[in-house]
Order: C-alpha cells, then sequence, then structure tokens
DNA sequence: ACCTGAACACCGTTCAAGT
DNA sequence: ACCTGAACACCGTTCAAGT
C-alpha cells in the first residue's frame, strides 16, 4: 500500500511497472482471460511464482493496473483558465472514457471492486473541486460526484460491452455497421419501440452518445 | 436461442432451469469463481461435461442466467392505473435493482456481455412504451432508455463493488457501519472535499441513494 | 440422445531450495 | 532478497465409449 521506497537485495530482475505494462499489454492483445499471472510471467520473462514478489496476488496486480490507468486524469483540468466548472467536469470525463475505450479489458477491472487508491481519491478530489466551483452545497456536490461516476463508469461499461471483441474498440465506422446489423435482427412486430430506437441509435456512437447522456445528468444536477 | 420444446433421448437428468438454480445459489455463496462448471455440475449430481448437453459452454450459461434474472421484470408495470410514467418508470428500475443486488455475484455477468435476450427486449420495450406514454418524442425517448439502463445498471455496479463480501449485500445497518469506517480512513489533509463527502454518504445507502440518483436522471431528460 | 471416465491444456498459489 | 522448479488443487472443454 505505501512502500514506494526501494527494497535492498540481491537485485530486482524487474519493477512494478513493466509488470503492469505486460498484463495492460495482453489485456489489449486477448481480453481479461488472457491476463493470466502466468503469462504476464512468461511476458516479462520470469518464471510464473517471481511476480508474487512484487504483488500479494492476481487482485493485487488488477488493483494496481486501475490505479495506474487513473493516474493523470486530473492533469485536464484546469488548462482552459476560461473554461466554466460544467465544462471542467465534462473534460476529466471525457478523459477518462477516452483512457478506458482504449483499454476495454481494464474495464471489468474498475467495476470489478471499490475505487479507493490514490488515484481514486485525487480524481474524486478534483470532481468535487469543480462542483464546489460551481456553487453546489457539499452534501448535493457529494452525491453529485457519486452520480457522475456512476453515469461516467455506466456508460463505459455499456460502451466496452457491446462490442463483441476481446481487443481494442473498433472505429466508430465499424460499430455503426454492428448497429446497423442489429437493428435488422430486431424482430420488429414484438418489440416496435425497440425497433425504432435501435434505428435510431444506429448512427449514434462513441463520444456524441456519451456526451449527450453526461449533460443530461449535469442538467438534473443543477434542476434538482 | 430458439427450442423451448421438449427433446426426444433415452431420459433427462435434468432441467436447464435446474442448472441455472444451482449456479445461481453457487453465485450467491460463493461469488462468480465459486460458479464453474465442474461444482455446477457436482450441485446437480452430474459429471462436468454433462451440462454440455444443455449449454453450449459457459457463457451460455452465464447468458441464460442473466435472462432469467430479467424475466417478468416488467410484471411492475401497469399494477397501479394511477401511477404517472414516472412512477412508473421508477417502479421498473426499483425492481431491477432489488432482483440484481438479491445476486451480487450476477452484477459482471449482465455488464460482461451485450443484453440482447428476449427477456432483455421485452424490458427495454415496456421503457421505451413509458416514455412515450410521458410525451418523449422517439429520438428522444430512444437515448433516454439508454440513459436509463446506464444510470441504473451503473449505480447497481457500483453498489455491490462498494462492499467487499462475496455473497449476499449486508444489511444496510452494516453498510453504513463500513462506510463509516472508510470516512475514518480518508486522509483529511490531502482530500478535504472527499474526507467531508465521505461523511455525507455514510448514512445514505440502498433504495434512498439509488432513487435520488434516477430523479436527478429524469430531471435531467425531461428538462433537455 | 444423453451420460460417463479420461484426458488436455490451462489456471492461481505455495513451498522448499538455490544464489 | 529475489528467483527457480516442482507440486497442489483447481479450471473449461473435448473425445471416445457406453446405454
Amino acid at each position: 500500500m505505501t512502500e514506494p521506497k526501494r527494497k535492498p537485495g540481491p537485485r530486482r530482475a524487474l519493477t512494478e511497472r513493466e509488470i503492469l505494462d505486460a498484463a495492460l499489454a495482453l489485456l489489449d492483445a486477448g481480453g481479461p482471460e488472457a491476463a493470466s499471472i502466468r503469462r504476464i510471467a512468461a511476458a516479462v520473462g520470469v518464471a510464473p511464482n517471481a511476480v508474487y514478489t512484487y504483488f500479494a496476488d492476481k487482485a493485487a496486480v488488477e488493483r494496481a493496473l486501475v490505479e495506474s490507468l487513473l493516474e493523470g486524469c486530473d492533469g485536464v483540468v484546469g488548462r482552459d483558465p476560461e473554461a466554466g466548472w460544467r465544462a471542467e467536469v465534462e473534460a476529466l470525463a471525457l478523459e477518462l472514457r477516452r483512457r478506458l475505450v482504449a483499454h476495454p479489458g481494464a474495464v471489468p477491472l474498475m467495476l470489478g471492486g471499490p475505487m479507493d487508491g490514490p488515484h481514486a481519491l485525487r480524481l474524486g478530489e478534483r470532481l468535487l473541486d469543480l462542483l464546489a466551483a460551481g456553487g453546489l452545497a457539499t452534501p448535493v456536490a457529494a452525491r453529485g460526484a457519486y452520480l457522475l461516476i456512476v453515469y461516467v463508469l455506466g456508460a463505459i461499461a455499456l460502451e466496452v460491452a457491446d462490442v463483441p471483441q476481446a481487443g481494442a474498440l473498433p472505429p466508430e465506422e465499424e460499430r455503426i455497421a454492428a448497429r446497423r446489423a442489429a437493428f435488422g435482427e430486431v424482430p420488429a412486430e414484438a418489440f416496435p419501440r425497440t425497433a425504432a430506437a435501435t434505428g435510431v441509435m444506429a448512427t449514434w456512437v462513441g463520444t456524441e452518445q456519451f456526451r449527450w447522456g453526461l449533460d443530461r445528468v449535469l442538467d438534473g444536477l443543477v434542476a434538482g
């Protein structure tokens, strides 16, 4: 948890970073089941059990991986001094989405446990800063921040769950084509509204879709 | 997919239902890793590979399990003829939450793949009915339904991810106690707003929390 | 048609041993 | 202190064989 200091010993063949990079590469290439301890170890050139010198167990590797994806997200806040709090919240959400859709295999890991690491806390603190700057009182800001996190992570989870592929998200053209195909497969007699809705959704993908929902949530937050 | 008919043969030792019930019981008792094909088979008293007579692979078992949890959710719609569309949407969302928090282990399965089964479609169709009754035009209703699903599943996913336990969700008292403990662990110097927000959230759990967020989303939907 | 035993190619994790 | 080989108790899935 709290030992960033170097440890003595004969020699460290690896660093935590190398292990996490290998895990992420395997995750991107082959999905969650490809990121096994044994394959990570093989990728960095050690025996499987050598990984346990660096991490207590597989869950610790996954937590560290999630944390490393969160690191520096808040760098997008405060770039434009003209930007209002709402634009800043959107920038933060879009940055998080950008990072996670780049590594779809990591999304289930993020949803799999509590987000209580230092980088997650830092991200939450920035979000609360922005809501406070927007004039929201502490209780509303607290609930609002949670609501925004629910939206952002839920939207990303559904977005990556919708694409069958294991690796990286395909380009938007391909995803639109896939939705058109899904549109054709909805039985319109039994589910007329669903068929119509699928048609509407067919050309509405990715960032645009994400931003629309985020705007509705922010509308509800300032209205409530 | 579409073969509800009986199949001939010497004798069926099991039904799909028995397998799904066993899988759900194992999921509830011991979390996702307890619901292995081998343990499911042992629970229903057959050899591991006998399961493959009923389902193509483990993913098919999981899809069927998710579908079975969705079945009949829409029974809560139309009970109260006085209820407005918004109350009906809330009833539907609360029913889905009730079912999923009763089986936390199934939540990652629901987020793990596209929700395109017949019961999922039926649920989506009911939601679209309600939004149409609320006066939303088809394009807004389509996007709004998706937004609501994002919120509901995201909120449930975060709710079950926050409790470390494998089995059923503990009672609210226990969860409040856990949040108070989490409040004490946030370093207030480095993360003052997070510490304050954690204090706010400490007594605000479960249905009440879920409903507040849902109301904000609905506010944003009718405002936008 | 359905079930079984046996096997294959994997897992995460532990332990004793080497340096 | 760190790494290795070997082992343990598991996985999902396949295949040939039985009825």
